[in-house]
RNA sequence: GGCCAGGUAGCUCAGUUGGUAGAGCAGCGGACUGAAAAUCCGCGUGUCGGCGGUUCGAUUCCGUCCCUGGCCA
């Protein structure tokens, strides 16, 4: 069983497992959309250089911010930083908040069919400017079972309808994948004083020079690449370019920072469902020994 | 102190020619199978500033008081 620390951003995960890390040889596996760029350091809260000396990690700093990551892509990234931390003798631990991504690991995914890259390029450029009740009634026809998911999701159903002549949703169940591995999840979530924290580690990033950061990625970054799509980037962005005051900026930040908190805790209370998992709340009194039983309870099953 | 403009949802405001009111934002709930920190869906009772008056009925009209901002003393 691979242990899992999961759970919304700020909750204090990395903290956690690296009181793991004093007591057993681990290594840590981000798995978190957001720290796989390069140069976008200080708002994706990546992990520091003394927490990364305290053990290994794998899956930071890994793409240019111009390439396109996916949850499949990932997962087999993820797969392998498994299989060698074994071969060494050490446990796995992945953590993060990237819901997708830890469901591409753990979970059941389908195999995609080939898709004509050419074809998909050009479908893609031919379906960015409809606007998303088009895109709803063309997945309607397509792909009924998909039709009342959001934009991102309209647009994969009609390109894998389109380019591979079978809906999304029946590859799903016809080419469904089996998991890799049995996780166990320790889902990290301590309530009402997220919003707290999350407002303090906001103040903390634009002490710590976040608009720096910014203004440099701003002349060596495009506009449209892939790694601004980070809450609070892209509201930064704007207030180097003149758009926003700092304290319109600074409440920005913290209330998407905030919305992308609740929507994690949506997908954590209802996706992992018939998995097996262990809530906690890091503020407890009792945090140590929940976290130790749920740790010693894993290497029981595993290898101790 | 006088004049003017305001006081309506947590915030910014709209509105009711008198029949007790609704948008945006925030918040809350939900969805999520290769872009996921993304992308979407749903949820609106609040002494309509207080007190009187007129009226079958006042948040709306009248009076008065309080508060905020501006101008004049």
């Amino acid at each position: 069983m691979i242990p899992v620390i999961c759970g919304p951003t700020a909750s204090g995960k990395t903290r956690a497992a690296l009181r793991l890390a004093s007591a057993a040889r681990i290594e840590i596996i981000s798995a978190d959309s957001r720290q796989l760029y390069r140069g976008f350091d200080i708002g994706t809260a990546k992990p520091s250089l003394a927490e990364r000396q305290a053990a290994p990690h794998h899956g930071i700093d890994v793409l240019e911010p111009t390439e396109r990551a996916s949850a499949a892509w990932w997962a087999d990234r993820a797969d392998e930083w498994i299989r060698d931390a074994l071969a060494r003798g050490r446990m796995p631990v992945v953590i993060g908040g990237t819901g997708l991504y830890l469901r591409a690991l753990f979970g059941v995914l389908f195999t995609e069919p080939p898709m004509d890259a050419e074809r998909r390029r050009a479908l893609e450029a031919e379906l960015a400017p409809l606007d998303t009740a088009e895109l709803r009634r063309q997945v309607a026809a397509l792909d009924p079972a998909r039709a009342h998911l959001g934009r991102t999701q309209l647009l994969r159903a009609i390109e894998v309808a389109t380019l591979t002549g079978h809906r999304l949703s029946e590859l799903q169940r016809e080419r469904a994948t089996v998991p890799r591995w049995p996780a166990r999840y320790l889902v990290l979530d301590p309530g009402p004083s997220l919003a707290g924290t999350i407002a303090a580690r906001t103040r903390g990033m634009f002490a710590a020079g976040w608009r720096d950061e910014v203004r440099r990625l701003i002349a060596t970054v495009p506009a449209d690449a892939p790694a601004w799509n980070a809450s609070g980037y892209r509201v930064v962005r704007d207030l180097e370019q003149g758009m926003l005051s700092p304290e319109a900026a600074m409440e920005r930040v913290i209330i998407e920072t905030r919305q992308y908190a609740k929507r994690q805790r949506t997908w954590f209370r209802h996706q992992l469902a018939g998995e097996e998992v262990t809530r906690l709340d890091p503020h407890a009194e009792s945090f140590d020994d929940v976290l130790r039983a749920w740790w010693r309870a894993g290497a029981g099953k595993e290898d101790a």
